[in-house]
DNA sequence: CGGACTTTTGAAGTAATTCAAGGGGAGTGG
DNA sequence: CCACTCCCCTTGAATTACTTCAAAAGTCCG
């Protein structure tokens, strides 16, 4: 079994980053594998709480469910980052659905050994309480974005954003490295597929974009920063 | 000086529940008051991180800014809460400004003090994680609503979350129980005044509510719950 | 090649904003 | 105590950004 990469990735992680060796030792031996295939349930909203994980690899999507069957995606999650906040924060049930967006490999552990983790090696309740206050103003921005700006303008800081957060340098631009369906962005964004596909269409006659079935490239990433954030007069 | 009222206060609050008599005392040493008038600022988005707060008195409200001078109201504030979470998750500016709506009385440590405390006493790490968590669990809830509901629904939503986290039992129903304007209530919502002064006026011709200047008294809260919730068909 | 899903685009409808104007309460200062 | 001012609130009417409804075309996959 090759652990030693894990072992190397561990020390990056945002949750795991200034842990001391033997940390890194103990997290090892009391970690938990799982692989995802793309479209696979990590976590249901509403069950219980047992396990925090890592992604190594992949990329997953945490979405919420209102009663009605309405949902919207909360992020998107990529190698190193968190995934199943709750048995981190100690909150007994999952507030949302993570689903793998593409084949996926995390480690993850028991909400009892978190714990535990947390009261041994105070550095990764810090380490947490980071992440999760940045992730916590993200919501704050976007919350904002919501309530002020309008739906063209929306879409397009939240391809910039997923662009930052997981763009890939190609040819024609910036693609989002992962499947985003017109119906995703619009579930990120607050509106519908349908204003979605418009705006994009629109963008793509412009040259801005270019996208294709579940595909998004940014052809003119200044462009797009010119409507996400010109002066509105 | 009367310590003791305070240190009572201190070891029921969210952040220092569980917190060993020892901590306790060096969390007392190391406090500072702070006293704000209906009105005056705490602290403003962007300023540098100084410090952290828990309200002991008085109401506060937190709020998010564009550029372009829009406003939202992210949260409020009461005895026993969090103020100026920066602090506590290590960034080094406020993402939001916080203002007393209400005459308040805080308590409040320095950075580099909050720090050494969450280190020495990881319990208050582990709180500030549950704390947290459930803050951000609130915020998901809230783009949701905003994503998916339309503003009756929204309206009435945020006027339920106020009542439970700040209703005073009255005559006349469940009262707000701080100044809250049809502006403020918008800002919370994601709308305009003039759509929330339409809705509640309303509400107010149905007997669910009454309302006065900066003033929201909840007559049927069930009611209320029923517009909130029931069924799109 | 059928079938499921994604995307596009037009047309109609509407919830909510924007524009506009007036009324009222609270505090201030003469 | 009255006049003045500053908010806060209310209510109509016009406008619009976006949704909803509808239908068809494209694309992937077994």
């Amino acid at each position: 079994m090759d652990y030693s990469p894990d072992l190397d990735l561990f020390a990056r992680t945002e949750l795991f980053q200034g842990t001391s060796p033997e940390a890194l030792r103990f997290l090892q031996a009391s970690a938990g594998r799982r692989r995802l295939a793309a479209g696979d349930i990590l976590l249901q909203q509403g069950d219980r709480t047992t396990s925090l994980f890592v992604v190594i690899a992949g990329r997953l999507r945490a979405s919420q469910m209102a009663q009605d069957g309405q949902q919207i995606i909360i992020r998107y999650i990529g190698p190193g980052e968190v995934a199943g906040y709750a048995a981190l924060v100690g909150s007994d049930t999952h507030p949302g659905t993570v689903t793998a967006v593409d084949d996926s490999h995390l480690i993850g552990w028991t909400s009892a050994i978190v714990r535990q983790i947390m009261e041994r090696y105070p550095i990764v309740a810090i380490n947490a309480l980071t992440l999760l206050g940045r992730r916590y103003h993200e919501m704050q921005i976007r919350l904002r974005e919501l309530s002020t700006e309008r739906v063209e303008r929306r879409i397009g800081h939240t391809l910039l954003r997923l662009a930052h957060q997981s763009g890939r340098r190609t040819a024609r631009g910036i693609e989002i490295a992962f499947p985003l369906s017109r119906r995703d962005l619009a579930e990120m964004v607050g509106t519908t597929l349908h204003t979605v596909s418009r705006t994009l269409s629109a963008w793509e006659e412009r040259g801005i974009v270019s996208c294709g079935r579940c595909r998004v490239v940014l052809c003119k990433p200044h462009a797009l920063v010119a409507i996400a954030d010109e002066e509105e007069e």
